[in-house]
DNA sequence: GCGAAATCTTTACACTGTCAATATTGCGCC
DNA sequence: GGCGCAATATTGACAGTGTAAAGATTTCGC
C-alpha cells in the first residue's frame, strides 16, 4: 500500500524507557542477553501501550497509516502481537474508537460545567463537539467511519450509546421536557436529529475542507467557530421555495 | 487485507461478452489462439469498462472490497491495466467520485424539474440529495471520503464545484435574493452551512445506521424520508439554554 | 508499409492482515 | 521450593494488495 522508508520491521531496539512512566524502569534481561535495559519478554501492559501507540499513529500518518503492523513497531513489538488482544484489525480499530467516544464525552461534559451564561450553556456542547474533532482529526474521523468499526463489542456500544444520551438529554433540556428513552414525538426526534445533523454535518464538511470556500468568501477573519455560532443562532426564517 | 475465496488472478477466460452492448462481438483473435470469440489485446474502450466495473464492485463490496486488482478481475484485464488509465488507485477512485457527483446533480436537478407545488420546491433536493445516497451508498460514501480522493483532478473539482454552486443558489432563491460568486455576509454563510450540514449530517448519519435508534422510538411505521421533512420544516424554536 | 506511441501483460517487490507454530514468562498449586 | 499450565510474545508463512519496470501487442501518423 505505501512506499517505504520502513525501519526494520523486526526491530526490536531497547524501546525508550518510560514513555507514560509506567513500570518501565529496569526490567529483568532478555534472552540471554546482558545488559539490564533490553526489553522483557513479557511487556506487562501492552494492551494500553498498543491503545497509546495506535493513537499516535493515527494523528500522525492518517486513517491509512492505522495498520496493526505500524502501531506493533511503534510500541516496539512484534508484528503480531496485536492479535493477540484485539483478535484483528477491526478490533483494535473499534477499542480506539471506544476511547475516543469517552475523550469525546468528557469534552463536552465539561464544557457544559464551565458554561455560566445562558449563551455560553446553549453553545458549549456544539462548540465542544467540533473543538474536539478539531483537536483530533484523527480519532474523530475514526469515530464515524462504521465500515472499518465494530459496534457489537461491549465497550464502543456504550461509549457511543452514552454519546447520543447526552445529546438527547440537551435537546430535552433546551425544549424544557423530560425526554423519555423508549418513545418520542415526531417534532422531539426532528429536534434531536437536527441538532445533531447539523453539527455533525458542520464538523465533518469542516474536516474534510469543504466549508473552506464558503469560510473564504466571508468577511475577513470569521473563523469556523463564528459561522458555528451564527449558524445555530441565527433566527432569520427563509422566505421558502427554493430549487 | 482479506481472507480468500478469490478465483485466480490471471484469470482470462473469455469475457462474458456485450454486458453493455459495447461494440464486443467477434473481434480479432488474441495470441495464437484460433477460436475466433478470445478477447482481443487491446481493449478498445477499457477506461470506461474500468469505472463501470468499479461501480459494480464498489456497490456490491463496499468500500474495502474496491481495490485496483478487483476492478481488473471485474473487467477482465490483467491487473496492471487500470494503472495505465488512472496512475493509480487515487486515480480511479477520484474519477469514480467524479461520476458520481455528476449523477448526483443530475438527480437533484430533475426533481427540482419536477416540483410543482411551492412545499415540494422547498423538499425536493435535500430529498432527492438523501434519496441518492440511499439509492446509492457505496458511492456517496466514496464521495465524501476525502482521504482517497484527489480534488486537483480537474473533473473532480468540477463536479463537486458545480454541486456547491447548485446548494448556494437554492439558498439564495430561498432568501430572495442574488448569492454573489465571491463575497458572503455571514448571514447568508450561516444559511448555507446550516442548509449544507442538515442535510449532509442527516444523509451520513443515516447511512451510518445511527439514526436508528430514533426512528425506533418515533411513531410507528416513520419513515426517514418524514423525519428528514419534519427536521426541516419544523418551526417549533426551542426555548434555548441547553446542556 | 514502417516506426513510434499507445495499450495491455508479465514479473517483481515491499507492504499488509491473519493464521499456525514456537518460545518465554507468570502464576497457581502441590 | 519447584512443577506444569495458561497467558503472552515472537517467528514464519501465505494470500492479498499497490505500484514500478520491462516486455508484448496493437494502433496510428506519416
Amino acid at each position: 500500500m505505501a512506499k517505504s522508508e520502513i525501519k526494520s520491521e523486526t526491530a526490536h531496539s531497547p524501546r525508550d524507557p518510560g514513555t507514560t512512566s509506567s513500570s518501565a524502569s529496569a526490567r529483568p534481561a532478555r534472552r540471554a542477553a546482558s545488559a539490564k535495559t533490553e526489553t522483557p519478554y513479557h511487556h506487562g501492559a501492552l494492551r494500553e501501550a498498543l491503545l497509546q501507540a495506535a493513537e499516535r499513529v493515527l494523528e500522525r500518518e492518517g486513517l491509512a497509516g492505522l495498520t496493526l503492523r505500524a502501531v506493533a513497531r511503534e510500541a516496539g513489538v512484534s508484528h503480531a502481537a496485536p492479535t493477540h488482544h484485539f483478535g484483528d484489525l477491526t478490533g483494535l480499530v473499534s477499542e480506539l474508537a471506544a476511547i475516543g467516544f469517552r475523550q469525546f464525552n468528557a469534552a463536552m461534559v465539561s464544557a457544559c460545567d464551565a458554561a455560566t451564561t445562558p449563551l455560553e450553556r446553549t453553545l458549549a456542547r456544539p462548540k465542544a463537539y467540533v473543538a474536539y474533532a478539531q483537536a483530533h482529526p484523527g480519532m474523530y474521523g475514526l469515530m464515524f467511519r462504521t465500515e472499518r468499526l465494530d459496534y457489537s463489542r461491549p465497550s464502543l456500544h456504550e461509549a457511543s450509546e452514552a454519546s447520543f444520551a447526552g445529546l438527547a438529554n440537551a435537546i430535552g433540556a433546551m425544549r424544557q421536557e423530560q425526554i423519555s428513552g423508549d418513545a418520542l414525538t415526531l417534532d422531539q426526534g426532528a429536534a434531536i436529529a437536527r441538532a445533531w445533523s447539523m453539527v455533525h454535518g458542520f464538523t465533518t464538511l469542516l474536516l474534510d475542507g469543504r466549508l473552506k470556500d464558503i469560510l473564504e468568501r466571508l468577511p475577513k477573519g470569521t473563523t469556523a467557530e463564528q459561522l458555528l455560532q451564527a449558524m445555530l443562532t441565527s433566527t432569520v426564517v427563509p422566505k421558502l421555495p427554493g430549487c
